[in-house]
DNA sequence: GAGGCGTGGGA
DNA sequence: TTCCCAAGCCT
């Protein structure tokens, strides 16, 4: 074989070394030696799920403080829970995360299992998840592929096949390297290494340990990698969305149905939203007949899978109106209590500010 | 297997 | 502005 061509196999004992030197300290991470929460490394991984760690960060700080075993956020009720997590997305993630601190308190005796298939059994844990959590909290010889890694794993072999179709291929790559010690870690580093060196874009291929065995970064193509296919853009929805503030100061909200787009999560009144949405009828929507004014501004909003544009209509109510079927007023001072998702946070805060008094000039 | 499912930040 | 995303899961 011709010298030139030969390349270095990628070996698991420099990552751990480069991991040694760079790891990074997270607030659910341990110290080296010390013994992790599998409560708190479960809490956390659910909560990276597609969410950056600055954005999880102060949440998980507050959700530990406010829930800090899993029997508490069993025993918690479940709109404590949602508020906790309303603003971070996906809350989906809220109600398995609930559902499943119920099923490990009832079920298990209040511990989470400590294999891969026992994991995966439950609520909101999917492949990746059981992976990191049998690997970070019990230090099992399991392959945690997220995207870090999958981007990690496709430039260091030059793997061609797209994504998620070379999902297969990429675990077995991993489960080649896994180090008969320290697997935790091994999980941890990998993903260090994709958040920190492998980058997306501009990957620090230079001070990468990986950088001799990685074919792509031989061949000059580390940022072809991961192949995907690009997604499409959603098509633009509208809708109306009413403020109504009663003369005594409360807000009348809803609780939206727990399944589908922001489940279990609490809202103002609106219309339907669809890209064909007539605002002229808007006041046929409403969920109370008063003279509603039309603010000149919509709120906008970006979902994963299409744009928003929520026209918001706004009105005050006599202090003795009864909410609705279904709705209810809730007063000024409780409105931190309500689990608004950050669309329904710019409703909100576009209506009151239309509806607060004219003040001078700042 | 492809689509539904949030949000805020960086280039 | 616009795009892409960031430690995926469920159906």
């Amino acid at each position: 074989m011709p010298l030139a061509t030969r390349q270095p196999a990628a070996k698991a004992a420099d990552l751990l070394a480069w991991y040694d030197r760079h790891r990074r300290s997270l607030p659910w991470r341990v110290l080296p030696g010390e013994r992790p929460d599998p409560y708190r490394v479960w809490a956390s991984e659910i909560m990276l799920q597609q969410t950056t760690i600055t954005a999880v960060k102060p949440y998980f700080e507050r959700f530990m403080a406010r829930f800090p075993t899993v029997e508490a956020l069993a025993a918690a009720p479940s709109e404590e829970v949602m508020q906790a997590w309303a603003g971070l997305g996906y809350y989906s993630r809220a109600r398995n995360l609930h559902a499943c601190a119920k099923a490990v308190t009832a079920s298990h005796g209040g511990r989470f299992p400590d294999t891969e298939a026992g994991l995966r059994a439950l609520p909101g844990i999917g492949a990746y998840t059981a992976g990191a959590v049998a690997a970070i909290a019990f230090d099992r010889p399991a392959a945690a592929v997220d995207g870090n890694v999958e981007r990690v794993m496709t430039r260091l072999f030059a793997i061609e096949a797209a994504l998620p179709g070379a999902k297969p291929v990429i675990r077995e790559h991993v489960l080649a390297l896994l180090p008969m010690a320290r697997p935790g870690d091994f999980a941890q580093a990998l993903m260090d290494l994709g958040a920190t060196i492998c980058t997306p874009r501009n990957p620090a291929c230079g001070i990468c340990p990986w950088r001799e065995p990685c074919r792509a970064r031989t061949a000059g193509t580390q940022e072809s990698y991961p192949r995907k296919a690009a997604k499409k853009a959603g098509v633009t929805r509208y809708g109306a969305a009413f403020v109504l503030l009663r003369e005594d100061g409360a807000l009348l909200v809803r609780t939206r149905p727990n399944k589908g787009l922001l489940g279990g999560m609490a809202e103002v009144p609106t219309s339907d939203w669809r890209a064909d949405y007539e605002l002229d009828g808007a006041a046929q929507d409403a969920p109370f007949v008063t003279r509603w004014r039309k603010l000149g501004t919509p709120v906008r909003h970006v979902f994963t899978h299409f744009p928003l544009e929520l026209t918001v209509l706004v009105a005050k109510a006599p202090a003795t109106s009864q909410a609705p079927l279904g709705m209810r007023f809730t007063p000024r001072g409780k409105l931190r209590d309500e689990p608004f998702p950050s669309l329904m946070l710019k409703v909100v805060e576009a209506g009151l500010a239309a509806l607060r008094p004219p003040s001078s000039a700042p």
